[in-house]
DNA sequence: CATATGTCCTGTATGC
DNA sequence: TGCATACAGGACATAT
């Protein structure tokens, strides 16, 4: 579920409610929670107790909490459904709450990861010289980071033999981008997720781009997207861009553009949203 | 039974 | 033939 914008709506909400917070007491409910902390549950509780929470920092879907005066940092993924709540210590426990830190000070909260499929979790990782945790080296500058290459992601997309969706999705190339908002982008660029991208143009590449920072920066202003309650903010309160979404989930429905029912296609393992009028396939394809 | 918003691993193909 | 690289497809866990 959570992309770009959802992530980042949690990352503020972490910012404001955890960050300079000294952690007391770190419970593991479940290993899978913390699969990628290889030297286990024992080890990273006992790494991140006594010391204190930075400020929150995200690159595409990956968010990480800096530890004080470690060279640490908390890494988190929230995989298909996870979430990071910050709940009174007293709230009972959530039915898939994987992971509980609490804090030494008096405000009564704690955070939780909660996380139902368990695609997500929790590890500790050194930090590189620009605060990346070292585990995420591989993973491409976010279309909103200023310092994403544009011009670089175009030579790239030109060397590729493959499709544009596919590159969409590639997080070595361009990261935070998911089947939602890859979809929604491909429609406003009238641009069918099976072309090519050997044949991308750079005018094409640049608005391609530049809605996908549009899209992100809508939903991130209405507070993400949600179908359910599976994603929300750290306060548990979901987001309203679902009611924006032009290709995504809109199967049979009138393309707000030109009116001709949206199409719907299975797509590795999850469906592509388009209209079929707008985005015409490329040859060969269906 | 089909579907699910992500990432990573593995097998295969390709080219030097 | 051996090796490196790029890419597509599947595994992962659990719910609706």
């Amino acid at each position: 579920m959570p992309e770009l914008p959802e992530v980042e709506v949690v990352r503020r909400g972490l910012e404001r409610w955890v960050a300079h917070r000294v952690v007391a007491g770190v419970e593991v409910l479940h290993p899978r929670a913390v699969r990628r902390h290889v030297a286990g549950g024992d080890d990273f509780t006992h790494r991140i107790e006594g010391h204190r929470i930075g400020v929150p920092s995200r690159r595409g879907k990956y968010l990480w909490l800096p530890l004080e005066e470690t060279g640490q940092a908390i890494l988190a993924h929230l995989g298909m459904s996870g979430q990071l709540l910050v709940q009174p210590v007293t709230a009972p426990a959530e039915k898939h709450l994987r992971i509980r830190v609490g804090f030494d000070d008096g405000l009564g909260t704690e955070l939780r990861f909660v996380d139902q499929r368990t695609f997500g979790g929790l590890s500790l990782h050194d930090t590189t010289s620009d605060g990346l945790p070292d585990v995420i080296g591989h993973i491409a500058r976010d279309p909103l980071d200023p310092l994403f290459d544009d011009d670089a992601f175009h030579r790239a997309l030109r060397r590729k033999r493959t499709t544009v969706k596919r590159a969409l999705l590639d997080q070595s190339l361009i990261s935070g981008v998911g089947n939602i908002y890859a979809d929604e982008a491909l429609w406003r660029t009238r641009v069918h997720y099976e072309r090519p991208t050997a044949g991308f143009t750079a005018p094409r590449t640049a608005e391609l781009l530049g809605h996908v920072r549009d899209v992100m920066n809508e939903a991130l202003s209405v507070g993400g997207t949600s179908f359910d309650s599976l994603y929300v903010n750290v306060n548990g309160e979901s987001g309203y861009f679902d009611r924006s979404l032009d290709a995504y989930g809109r199967e049979g429905l009138p393309c707000r553009r030109c009116g001709t029912p949206m199409a719907r296609r299975p797509w590795m393992n999850r469906s592509s949203y388009f209209c079929p009028r707008c985005q015409r396939p490329p040859r060969a394809s269906s």
